[in-house]
DNA sequence: CATAATAGGGAATGAACGTTTCCGAATAAA
DNA sequence: TTTATTCGGAAACGTTCATTCCCTATTATG
């Protein structure tokens, strides 16, 4: 059940979920109309399913990036640099999932909305606390305004996946150089 | 007709392209069914016909708003608030159509694609040619690297867009304060 | 004044969609 | 072995969609 939710996942980050008929998900999910409706209710259960499936394997992965970090600057950058890696090529066109639904669901879906506000407010809030753990450790200068930073470098992630969806080459490193000057 | 056009264009935004239907269309444009099929050979031609009109707008919207600087560092800093206040509110949560379509459309469709990639590329070359100027006028440190910064500018106004899209408060001024330090 | 041409409106159409229902096979219980 | 139950598969349903066709005003033209 789990592997046929990843599928699903793929389908909707590929398509967005208004272009994903049954049909698609049925295919990818490799079961029949009548079982995805025997394990959901309906169309927007199965998404809301995959993007909660979709958010925890996200989650997990910056978190791990950061873990590879020796103080709050580097597991910062280590964030930033998985973010470029994850919205660059094959991947990057997939897309991502919190992205998609922002713009084509948050704004009629108070549902979707919500789970996407949490989802944004969850990497910022790590953004922050990763700042202020590099001013404790001494790797952040004091002066670095913690939240207004979190939130510009929350608009830099979902802006590179913007970006990665469309054949625009990031390149990685650089571009997280230049971000680093906001620690400064 | 470009009036009609103009209620198309914030229709698309809203709903984004999938989940508008020719009635939603018809209704906003206040047409008949017949009259837009004569006016267009289909919905993706509509479509085309609003994106192109929506660029247009907005391109002039920015470029006037860089203008109003006096030198180009103020230049950039301009362009970076009106994208704030554009992403905010109301209008930030009708959504932009280059960022929409390059979420819904542009890894299946490639002629909106190809314009996606050519909206982004323009307002990339703005911030850089902006950039540059500062740095002639003596407003922008010669070392920063004009290419790269204006990356990641990209990346900053495409993601306010997204999270612009939510309710998250965007705090312009403080947020811009901070992108700025990208070009110390 | 009569007629041709055009533009807009709205009903009709065929396909595709999401959903439901029913059927057969496999498994577990008796 | 027989019965009960669960699970996946596929056909059927009603709806909605994009698109086409035809009709009716209105304007321009001879």
């Amino acid at each position: 059940m789990d592997t046929a939710l990843d599928r699903a996942v793929r389908v909707f980050r590929d398509r967005g979920y208004h272009a994903t008929s049954i049909g698609d998900l049925t295919a990818a999910m490799r079961l029949a109309t009548g079982s995805v409706y025997k394990a959901f209710r309906d169309k927007h259960a199965v998404f809301l399913a995959a993007f909660e499936r979709y958010t925890a394997l996200r989650q997990e992965q910056t978190r791990s990036a950061a873990e590879r970090g020796a103080n709050g600057r580097e597991q910062i950058r280590n964030v930033l640099l998985s973010y470029v890696e994850h919205s660059q090529g094959v991947e990057g066109r997939r897309g991502c999932l919190v992205v998609g639904s922002a713009i084509e669901l948050s704004a009629h879906d108070p549902v979707v909305a919500a789970r996407v506000s949490a989802q944004l407010a969850t990497n910022e809030k790590l953004i922050a606390r990763l700042i202020r753990d590099g001013q404790a450790d001494g790797s952040i200068p004091c002066h670095v305004p913690a939240d207004e930073t979190a939130r510009l470098m929350l608009c830099i992630t979902q802006g590179m996946r913007v970006v990665g969806k469309t054949r625009l080459p990031l390149d990685g490193r650089r571009l997280v150089d230049v971000a680093m000057k906001l620690l400064a």
